[in-house]
DNA sequence: AGCCTCCTGTTGCCTAGACAACAGAGAGGC
DNA sequence: GCCTCTCTGTTGTCTAGGCAACAGGAGGCT
């Protein structure tokens, strides 16, 4: 079993990993998201995690360093199958995509707050490095496979790396919706906030990234 | 790892299970439930069976000798359980306990039915087997325990073994809530048939095991 | 008939996971 | 102070479970 990190463990050749694997993360997240909402994050010890996942607590190191590792595993992964659940099937650097994309994250968000009990202030910082991670991520793949991404150089002397842009719009997307999951009064809706973030980002990637014009 | 049977695998010391050996059984009885929803009991292979729960299908034979077996002992946990969940702390010979039983029965196996889909005409035979012996198990269990079991003989030359007794009760219940939960019109509630059936198993122990009095 | 495909049981070898036992770090209690 | 808890990480040993490969059975198709 070795210790934890080092290689991902059960995963000897590419891709494939041992269905006891799969298994013992899916158990702990579950078990992780459970207790959630009984308790705060801070109220949640490694020894419950385990046992209520049916997992001896060794094995729990196995697999993750400790309940951070856990908890940021779960908000990469549900988050990941929440936004592409939503996403058509080939999503791009479209009008369209980036739609569904951000109102994805707001209803994710959404979601989430009313789903955790006390969220536990500990909680929620672990939670959002997660989503606005994988949010870059998603974004970055589509800049690089946008056709006019060459023609995003020209416009200016200093050219702006995708990188850079994606970590822009992942903030600016998920900085929006994080602080709007969290607003109790006067609340507009997910639909409504994701069009505004829509057309801020829109007119503000037009002489960057061309492509998005309706 | 072994054959099949010879002994339950895993219970080396009384009552302790391996917490794997557990959470496999848990698995694959959660994993037909889930596939009965789908399929009728006919058309689920154990290999479907196997990789809904994330086991091997080598692991499936090591616990159950073949989906008979996995069915059974799914029936007889969960009728187990919803009948517990039901009955007070200390159930026993009391008309109280006896209506809580027979509603039960009634509940389950009604909510049983529109649960499974198609049901498969395989699959119930298999179902009823298993819930008859579980109410009779409790039954007599009960009988054994009351405090008038000795009179019982007292009244006719020909003693009535208790065995016998809970047969024929469980069989009534059992055949009444069987049948009922099939009829598709002009049916009345559980809670009315309950009752029913309660008063009649009242008058025909009366004078074999007293005790049911109101 | 033959062939193909899918499912069933069963085998031996290898690994993920269970468990006991450890040392260490807090957090109270008195 | 010292003592008792509870939780944390870590180690070595043993076992449940994964996997590949087998032989055999039950359709279905031409």
């Amino acid at each position: 079993m070795s210790t934890a990190e080092g290689q991902p463990l059960g995963e000897s050749a590419g891709g494939h990993v041992d269905p006891r694997v799969r298994r013992t993360r899916r158990l702990l997240q579950q078990a992780l998201l459970e207790l959630l909402q009984e308790k705060s994050f801070a109220d949640i010890s490694i020894q419950d995690i385990a046992e209520r996942a049916t997992v001896n607590r060794t094995t729990f190191y196995a697999h993750f360093g400790d309940k951070y590792a856990l908890a940021d595993a779960v908000i990469h992964e549900r988050f990941l199958e929440a936004v592409t659940s939503k996403l058509p099937a080939t999503p791009g650097w479209q009008l369209e995509s980036l739609r569904l994309l951000i109102s994805a994250v707001f209803e994710f968000l959404g979601g989430l707050h009313e789903y955790c009990s006390p969220a536990g202030g500990q909680f929620d910082p672990l939670m959002e490095r997660a989503v606005q991670q994988e949010l870059a991520r998603i974004l970055l793949q589509w800049l690089r496979q946008a056709p006019a991404s060459s023609s995003a150089h020209r416009w200016s002397s200093r050219p702006v790396p995708l990188e850079t842009l994606a970590e822009v719009m992942s903030w600016a997307i998920f900085g929006c919706a994080a602080q709007w999951s969290k607003r109790e009064e006067g609340k507009l809706t997910a639909g409504e906030m994701s069009e505004l973030v829509l057309r801020i980002l829109v007119e503000g990637t037009r002489r960057l990234v061309p492509g998005l014009e309706e």
